[in-house]
DNA sequence: GATGAATGAGCGTTCATTCAT
DNA sequence: GATGAATGAACGCTCATTCAT
């Protein structure tokens, strides 16, 4: 780890963290290798160094940008629903914390190619733990289909972000979650609590 | 109808079919108004005398695509689940039938920005006119939560089409629809039935 | 005069009558073949019936636009000064009672080509025999350099024009003008008063 | 100053100069982006490297040419007609030794909005100072209107340029100022001397 | 390894002009 | 004579990429 070695490392996350930056303030479409460079201080040919082309430091970004994000939590004795509920409610947090633009710019995003794919699967994955550590604590039945339940709540949420972007004056993301929890979400889970 | 109207709505017709294509083809990103003229077969100049801007003929086809997806269908003697489901079905085939491209760009352009909210809302108002037919048929109960089912509802068709988007190839849009149908709807309007 | 060639002189006169129209509001340069007759209601084919070039019209239209601004007039018994005065004040008055935009649009039309170049010659030849008209009503002597005069003045008079398009906030026109006529017309014209 | 920075500096001055030279070829309007750098046998790119806009070079032409236009001078033992006379004949001779095309493209530019404001402002006070200047030298009466008279003066000056925009083949700048000045410009000043 | 000037294909768009109907 | 769809060169401008220094 000499100096120089540092150097590079730093200079490339500068790049990856500036380009990052530029993406959540002016949209996806609108950065530029100028605009990241201008915006780093780096000579464009530096940056050529570090990437062979533009589409790989996105494929980097994507990689760590969206990533999973939540782990496992402490549920405590509260019951299948509320931890579900409180799962859900803060998944949703912290998408509909960010601005609307920026939401929009996820679902472009995502939705743009094949580079995010594992984003929903690693969303699912995730959301499937939790349920099957709920069963594991005896709050949810052994019979419960973990799988299919996680993706029909999470594509549940997936919904509310892409209704939320269709028209964010009519729809609060939060709010909605909260609902779904009150109102449905009990009609599926209780079939195994 | 003179040979000179005809000529021209072929024209129009030939644009709108050789961008649907392309888009398909090479993805949204890639088309460009050249792209389209060149493939054609007419010439640029003529592109603007259809449309205004690119964006035009873009928002006409997806208006083409995605437009008035469900109409007033007769239920004949089908319980709720069954007749919900083929609703549900209809709506996703319709999408699902169009290649991802398409429905790729259906979600960037109508996450673009708030020209598109109607779309949602009106979505919701056809199913939820849906199931108002089906409590007036005595299918399901006067109790039913119409409003807040015909979101749920179709938040989780949302839900479909944007992972689809995210994942494509892992994510079956029709079949999700059915399993969803078969395995969750139940649930949900079982306690009005 | 049949009826046909009465309707082609309406036609044609539309055209150069709109084509006027809107160099005036919005500019020369903004002003298409298409605008014009998309404000005139006329065909496309049919402009280039009557004129075979935009150039054309753009010709025909400077030739009676620009013409002559000012006719003889009769001068009572004013002594010279304010005799020219008058004359200068009106001048100005005409032009300075259009917008600025309009100002800078003449600017620009009569310095853009060689088409316009009898506009000068024209006003500085009618601004001449109004000054030989003094000579003849023995308000000025016949040793008067008329044309030398008549140059200058209107030289100053093209010259506020331009300082009035160059900063249209500082400069009024027609107190410029007045100061002129005041404060050093009197000094040009003495010797031979 | 190495050889980059050098190459930098010609490429720059080789588009500025080329379009210089296109400008009084071909006249202001046919010029275009597209013919500077295919005269110049430099990238398009490369254009807007050194120009953000097209008319940031125009503006940067215009700039060279009339900048700067009269700095303080020796007035010697030359009576007040003589030093005015010699000053307004090297303002002109600056503009008349450009080509018509080229004063063209500066009225049209000084006159095409409010961002040249300054242009008559600095000339007159540039004027003024001179004219004060004679003042303090005794050469002209303290009671001299120093201001009014330099407004005069160069009103006729952009008088002139204006005609010659106007004509250039009936008006010779350099010699109407001369007229000017030997046959009106005493009597302006005589009062005062 | 860092630099930034140079590149040129490509973009969306405008517009005067032509010509079959 | 009137029509308006079709044309294509030209416009100003962007941008990922290359390469000599």
């Amino acid at each position: 780890m000499g100096k120089r070695e540092d150097n590079a490392k730093q200079t490339r996350a500068k790049l990856l963290d500036t380009a990052d930056r530029l993406i959540v303030k002016d949209g996806y479409e609108r950065v530029s290798v100028d605009s990241i460079v201008k915006a780093s201080g780096i000579a464009k040919g530096t940056f050529y160094n570090y990437f062979k082309r533009k589409e790989d430091l996105i494929f980097e970004l994507s990689k760590h940008r969206f990533a999973n994000l939540i782990g496992s939590r402490d549920t405590g004795n509260q019951d299948a629903v509320t931890s579900i509920s409180a799962y859900l409610e803060e998944f949703m947090t912290v998408i509909a914390n960010s601005k609307i633009e920026l939401a929009r710019q996820w679902v472009r995003y995502v939705s743009a190619s094949d580079a995010n794919k594992d984003k929903w699967q690693l969303d699912v994955d995730s959301l499937e733990r939790f349920i099957q550590q709920l069963i594991r604590e005896d709050k949810l039945s052994a019979k419960t289909p973990h799988y299919v339940l996680a993706e029909t709540l999470l594509t549940q949420m997936y919904g509310i972000i892409l209704s939320w972007c269709i028209d964010p004056k009519a729809i609060d993301p939060i709010q909605r979650t909260q609902q779904f929890c009150t109102q449905q979400l009990e009609l599926l889970v209780n079939p195994y609590q």
